[in-house]
DNA sequence: TTGAATAGTTTAACTTGACGAACCATTAGT
DNA sequence: ACTAATGGTTCGTCAAGTTAAACTATTCAA
């Protein structure tokens, strides 16, 4: 694969990553994965559960989950009224290490120079 | 590792990556990126260059260049007035992937039943 | 079918970040 | 010292994101 094509694919991971990097960018939804990951929330976790182990608001949380749903970091499940959230195991956060891995090829390809 | 100190290392994690995070997640700062690649810059490119290249005026491309630089992903050589910047290659990147493969280990031992 | 529980949506205030104009600081060359 | 070139900084403005209050929608149980 030539330069340009590896620009052009550096160009499309940016596209795939934006909205995982600011999902997780932001320290709030840092702390609500952080809930989700502490509590054994294999059956997933309650809107009302996680507003509870937070300062925020309960339509907070409910934008905050939206945006992390939004970016395929969390899935949710409903039963009847309860809707639970859980952390997405084959998770978009994967796309990340693909754009890291290919700025890091592409920097070894062509500035090599500044490895000092 | 225990569960409670691999939470403690994600944690740990997310606050060494915040700012690579929201440096790279803006698609401006993602632009400039792709400039700096494109461009064989291994001498690095000056200021004036990146706003050039972009629809940027010039105190906007600096601030963006700070933010770049405070977050680990740039660097800067000063030549007289000159100041080149260029990417670094022993990048602070490399935080993103040991983020997410803190992150899929974590899953793998503690959430493998939504793992379907 | 009514009431309680759960959670999403809308609205408006507030906060944060991005932008460009104007200004200031540093260096090189004369 | 003076001038030109380069680029950082400050400031006011505008846009975007975050928040909580109030409201709405859905489901379950009696």
């Amino acid at each position: 694969m030539n330069k340009h094509d590896q620009l052009n694919m550096i160009k499309k991971d940016f596209i795939n990553c934006k909205k995982v990097l600011s999902a997780i960018g932001d320290e709030t939804r840092q702390s609500i994965l952080l809930v989700c990951m502490e509590t054994d929330c294999q059956t997933g976790l309650r809107v009302g559960e996680i507003t509870a182990k937070t300062h925020l608001s309960r339509p907070a949380v409910s934008h905050h989950l939206k945006v992390l749903r939004d970016a395929g970091v969390i899935l949710m499940r409903k039963e009847g009224t309860k809707n639970f959230y859980y952390i997405n195991v084959r998770t978009k956060l994967g796309l990340l290490k693909t754009l890291v891995s290919n700025i890091e090829t592409f920097m070894q390809n062509y500035h090599r120079s500044n490895e000092i």
